[in-house]
DNA sequence: CCCAAAACAGACAGATCGTTCTATCCTGGA
DNA sequence: TCCAGGATAGAACGATCTGTCTGTTTTGGG
């Protein structure tokens, strides 16, 4: 049995990570037990508690995944070397393909905070850090494209998504798609 | 049938029902115990048990309030006897008031099916049917008042009422409602 | 080879979960 | 007057929750 990886971060801790971020988004963050996330992550309940000191611990470790997804995105899709206007159109294209690929299940924030209603609790922080990135890098990309008032526009595509995500989840992408695709559009300035 | 009609909607039901759903809305439905809704309602356990079989019936009856709310505004708005293009304008206004004053913690709807994955749930269902209508609600306002493409109105109008719930409770409504107002009678074609 | 860190194994505490139960009171209608 | 049904009061059920604890085994680096 060759084990030669080094493992510096912890392939248990991982495992966990990635078993409760899957479990907490598809079931809900309430609704899943220490006890699941052990068992499916095939780790015992020593070693959950050596690298996490609390389920919350892990909670906001799994929002951190989610926000470095997306920020793993975004900047690839600025490496890509793709002019400031076409940048514009493959942003919104790539969060249409997020909705329908990899997040049919809702935005993990919207989600996370609707089990959260404490303003001050570290995880509607998570996600007011998260939205506030979001809206920012937004509005450098409309502004660097040009558009009139890029801070609407990026307004308006906060909004927008948010409404792809609640609806792609409730209703069917299929259903949401064309209307999301036209007035993200719009809002973006793309005619 | 012999049962006396009488059948008066019991106090304590009424009560129960009232504090359960301020704290479903409030702190979120599986972190809401039963302790703490009989104890908030001042009423036994016993009596909890006697008018709803299960907790998961409370909370189906939580949904149905939300439901009869907004169906009995909307009655009320076309009881007004407005002219159906004035309705639009009116229906358009009374959902934003709507998000502002009673809806600051998010969609009752949309939260529940965040802690409801499965679609074939009681409480998933609820959510579908109340859709369901809202949409085909919109639709007849507006083909009423002769807009182009009604279906295409109403689901744009869902979709951005549920972006208002969303970025009201997590951004604030300040922040969402110019872009409300505008994407929405932009959709309803009231230019 | 040795040792410290990490993972395994699992019992356990204390609280809370939804639910059932018995027993007693209060009230309104036949 | 009698009595059924609604409400009160509270014990208790088993299950599950997060978190702690005591050990034993595995593993990798010096």
């Amino acid at each position: 049995m060759a084990r030669t990886s080094i493992q510096r971060p912890s392939e248990a801790r991982e495992r966990l990570l990635a078993t409760a971020s899957d479990l907490f988004y598809r079931d809900g963050i309430h609704a899943v037990g220490v006890d699941r996330i052990i068992a499916e992550a095939g780790v015992t309940r020593a070693t959950f508690y050596r690298h996490f000191p609390s389920k919350e611990d892990l909670v906001e470790a799994y929002l951190g995944v989610e926000d470095a997804n997306i920020r793993g995105a975004f900047a690839a899709a600025e490496a890509s070397g793709a002019p400031p206007q076409a940048l514009v159109g493959l942003v919104i294209d790539g969060l249409a393909d997020d909705v329908a690929q990899h997040h049919t299940r809702g935005c993990p924030f919207i989600n996370a905070a609707a089990e959260y209603p404490d303003a001050d609790s570290a995880v509607r922080q998570a996600v007011d850090r998260h939205r506030t990135w979001f809206r920012s890098e937004l509005e450098a990309v409309l502004s660097a494209a040009g558009t009139p008032d890029p801070a609407a526009g990026a307004a308006q595509l906060v909004l927008l998504r948010d409404a792809a995500m609640v609806g792609g989840y409730l209703d069917g992408w299929e259903r949401v798609r064309p209307a999301f695709l036209s007035a993200a559009r719009g809002a973006a300035g793309l005619a």
